[in-house]
RNA sequence: GUGCCUGUAGCUCAAUGGUGGAGCGCCUCACUGUGGAUGAGGAGGUCGUGGGUUCGACCCCCAUCAGGCACCCCA
């Protein structure tokens, strides 16, 4: 066999069992996203760089997207996150759309990683937001999409968690700290590791990137008050809501989850895995000032995105997977030999056009190779038709899962089967 | 972008510097209209790639590519 030229790294191929997995999460989010009166929409996978530029740091156009140039001199960079579009054709359209706005959608998105568990450098996301209001209950309804998508697809509240925070929170009890506004985002990262450093480790490194001991010690204090979101009043109403939205007991406040976009204005949130690797399977918040970004009129939203990678490495590891996913055709129809391959294909024909999967073998080789076919394929029905069946006016039809295996009538052969797909 | 680890049959992995193997899978056959079992055969490898050291390299050295892990980053 020659050589094979390889497929480009950090990408996929989706053989059919795993596209089958993709369909199914896929499917979990629109029923997900429907439910609440979403709209799909869709951007292109191409923009101009000039649209993150005006909005993302430096760090995800320079080294973190697929930028290339055209024959025509253009740069254009292939999406690496999908706001910005949204941005844009929210503002292209800003008042010809109805608001409060709520779309979502799913696709194919492009950045420059290097490609490790969880990560690859094509990846799927889904973005789902609230746009056009400034009301706690679209934050509330947010979190509660994310709270049910990750109930629906089968995690207990055991196993993920959406942790919600505040930046306005956050930023006043830091000011109470004396920190200065220049310093914030530093304390943000500084918050942000914490889980990964030991206490004293920490504190060295806080106090190094500028913190006095105290604000050092106000810190930990702070990020350890399970209590702090009475203080405010955006985070008491939007658990109030969450409660009786029904999904509390995925939700739960957490002050070291910050998120490190710069827009965020309001509420964070970040969904995690609490066993062992508690990875982060989806994040988001509320923005205010994005379409003003790419040239509309400001208009606050609130929204998330998840990518399809840990999500479903996080399914795996919860074995939150169903088995039999996939539209594995219903019934296989066997051919007994050359002179009856007519025949077959009438009754194969007769069965597909009564609404079954079905698959045709298209030659006559043994019965044993056929049954091992359909078998391997995962096709639960095997019909045969022989001699015998055809002199008596019958067909055979095997169930390969219970073996049990009935000759009937032809124009009984449709009931059987029904009968057989239903044990 | 940085560091560490790993690349041997389709898959999972063996093999003191001295002619590359196993299990599973795959194909064929038997059980003579019927799948998972059993038995008997069979195919399949320039040991990731390219250099180097050596009488001789899967094994040692260098580079490169790919994968994994930890950083960095996380839109």
């Amino acid at each position: 066999m020659a050589e094979i030229i390889r497929s480009v790294k950090g990408t996929r191929d989706f053989y059919p069992e795993n596209m089958a997995v993709r369909r199914w999460i896929f499917d979990k989010i629109r029923e997900i996203s429907t439910l609440f009166g979403y709209e799909e929409y869709e951007g292109p996978c191409l923009e101009f760089i000039d649209l993150y530029a005006a909005k993302s740091g430096e760090e995800l156009v320079k080294e973190q997207a697929f930028v290339f140039s055209t024959p025509g001199d253009d740069l254009l960079t292939l999406r690496p996150e999908l706001t910005p579009t949204l941005a844009r054709m929210v503002a292209q359209q800003q008042y010809n759309l109805v608001y409060p706005l709520r779309w979502w959608s799913i696709g194919p998105f492009w950045r420059y990683e290097k490609p490790q568990r969880g990560r690859t450098r094509e990846f799927y996301q889904w973005n789902i937001d609230l746009i056009g209001t400034k009301a706690i209950a679209a934050d509330a309804e947010i979190v509660t999409i994310a709270a049910m998508f990750l109930k629906e697809i089968g995690f207990s509240p055991e196993q993920v968690r959406v942790y919600v925070n505040n930046r306005r929170l956050m930023d006043r009890a830091f000011s109470e700290l004396s920190i200065q506004n220049e310093l914030k985002p530093t304390v943000f990262r500084m918050v942000d590791r914490m889980e990964k450093m030991r206490v004293n480790e920490w504190h060295v490194y806080a106090t190094d990137g500028g913190l006095s001991k105290e604000q050092a010690d106000g810190l930990l204090k702070l990020v350890e008050n399970d209590l702090l979101w009475h203080d405010s009043p955006e985070l008491v109403e939007l658990f109030k809501l969450i409660e009786i939205y029904g999904v509390a007991d995925y939700v739960e406040f957490n002050p070291k989850v910050f998120r490190g976009l710069d827009y965020y204005t309001g509420t964070v949130f970040e969904a995690f895995e609490t066993g062992g690797k508690s990875r982060s399977i989806l994040g988001g918040g509320r923005y205010d000032n994005l379409v003003a970004a790419v040239g509309g009129d400001p208009l606050p939203g609130v929204g998330f995105a998840m990518g399809d990678v840990v999500i479903e490495l996080a399914l795996r590891d919860a074995e939150a997977i169903p088995e039999g996913l996939g539209d594995q055709a219903q019934v296989l129809v066997t051919v007994f030999d050359d002179e009856r391959v007519s025949e077959s294909l009438r009754l194969a024909t007769e069965i597909r056009n009564a609404g079954y999967r079905v698959v045709f073998y298209p030659e006559a080789d043994k019965l044993g190779k056929q049954f091992r076919f359909a078998d391997k394929l995962g096709i639960p029905i095997v019909v045969v038709l022989g001699p015998d069946e055809i002199e008596t006016g019958s067909v055979a039809l095997k169930h390969l899962k219970t073996r049990e295996q009935v000759t009937v009538k032809r124009e009984m052969l449709l009931d059987q089967l029904g009968k057989f797909l239903l044990s």
